[in-house]
DNA sequence: ATCACTGCAAAGTCTTTGCAGTTCC
DNA sequence: GGAACTGCAAAGACTTTGCAGTGAT
């Protein structure tokens, strides 16, 4: 199976430089099978191609573009980050720490119906969900 | 309006002991209107009534007991704490951080019908969902 | 009396910032 | 060439741990 996106291109679209790192964390984000920490993402990278610092830099670009989201999975406080577009929700093993994804449609009428009760917002831009439960290994 | 909790009772009921800085710190939660981060309990509370470090280890129990329930309202890296019970879901200008809440019983119908759908899930154990906007005092 | 809880100090983890050098457009 | 990006070193924010003393039951 062939690379979906092209990185280079989603990069200079969103007014950033194709840098080689940069490339290289976009094409591992989208093999990802779930959102992945930034220890995780360096590690996978390689030390050598990418520079824990600069990673932080580019994460936090492309999150505040919305190429990336920033999600919390409730185990410890790293942050994980994920591709938008590829994964919506999750599902998380309370034990072992499985994530599991799920998108569903329902949620979108949740969030119609709570942004026409609001009172102060009319806009809704983003929005999380995630399930905590144990899986099936682990009870 | 006076309050609705007990707190020594719900710490007794839970097994722990019932100190006058958890007391304290449900009295304070239960006033709150939205999730606080441990930094501003610790100013409301007062810094000579409830140790900072004692206050996490206090968070960490009552939240492990399920009465509190720690929140990410993606705003730096801190977390936010709220008793459980009281609120449910929330949403929160991403511009000044205004939090509104809303229950909707639509959630559940999601938990449940993502449930069904899941291969190695069978027990969701608990769930979280923000909605992120901005509020109409910053459009 | 016992065991949970507390506070201090110290360390640990995760993330950001400053700055000089490098690279992409 | 110039602005964006990078890497290093250092600092910062948030949280946890060890240990001796205190307090609730």
């Amino acid at each position: 199976m062939k690379s979906n996106i092209d990185p280079a291109a989603i990069l200079r679209k969103a007014g950033y430089r194709a840098t080689p790192g940069r490339i290289k964390l976009l094409e591992m984000l989208e093999k990802a099978t779930q959102p992945l920490t930034v220890a995780q993402i360096h590690a996978k990278v390689g030390s050598k191609e990418l520079n824990e610092v600069t990673l932080y830099r580019a994460l936090e670009a492309l999150a505040a573009s919305g190429i990336v989201r920033r999600v919390d999975l409730q185990q410890g406080h790293a942050h994980h980050y994920e591709l938008v577009g590829t994964h919506h929700h999750h599902i998380v093993c309370t034990d072992c720490g499985t994530v599991e994804d799920f998108s569903d449609k329902l949620c979108d009428s949740v969030v119609e119906k709570a942004t026409k009760k609001s009172s102060s917002f009319k806009i809704i831009t983003s929005h999380s969900m995630e399930l905590f439960g144990v899986c099936a290994n682990c009870s």
